[in-house]
DNA sequence: AATTAATATTGCAATATTACGATAAAGATA
DNA sequence: TATCTTTATCGTAATATTGCAATATTAATT
């Protein structure tokens, strides 16, 4: 097999799942990191500052994009975008929900 | 290729992005929200409870427990273990770091 | 010691991810 | 229009993950 049963667990299981996939590798936790500390819109330095291959950052920042944890423009020569703030205090918040849920009285 | 260039990127963005792939399969996140929720140890309802085979939640259970999420008795029949509450609270503040620092005056 | 009831390990097939070279596309500038 | 600069996509190889059947292991019970 080797295909996730995604249909057997339910909404919020899969959705958290999902967008923990997308912080499940270390270039896209730097390339989030970096950019959220930015003060302006990122341009096109993050192939130097992460190290890694510019199709291979590209394919990074587009899974990063399919969560919407960015915005702005992306259109030809002159992108510009930044955290999607909203999108990311809405991750915050689940993260937190998932966190937050837990019995004190075990082993 | 194919593998991840971990040596390039520090230790914080990896641990983050080690922890984050273990919540990056629904069933793990299933099981964990499961275990935290009782009451008291678990002993052997997970796969009735998450319906995957008993060998694929096994090795679930043993991504879970190499990032320390478990406390119990492993060993044989009578095995019985919960969350391990220090170690929760440790990622649980970790993820609140990451998603604590973003910069507000952007695009 | 044999049986039973539970979890762990092995082996394998299917699928997904990671990375990058080559190339395409988009838009600014000469 | 030709050129330059930058990002996106394609193609491909290497590696990792997912899932389960078969089997092994463990320890309690008979």
């Amino acid at each position: 097999m080797g295909a996730s049963k995604t249909h057997i667990f339910s909404a919020t299981h899969n959705e958290l799942a999902h967008v923990a996939k997308v912080l499940a590798h270390p270039a896209r936790v730097a390339i989030l990191e970096y950019i959220s500390k930015q003060d302006a819109c990122i341009c096109n330095d993050l192939v130097d500052v992460i190290g890694l291959a510019q199709p291979t950052i590209s394919q990074h920042l587009n899974e990063i994009k399919k969560i919407g944890l960015l915005k702005g423009t992306f259109e030809g020569k002159n992108l510009c975008y930044c955290i999607n703030q909203e999108r990311w205090e809405e991750l915050q918040h689940s993260f937190h929900l998932f966190f937050s849920n837990i019995n004190r009285n075990c082993c």
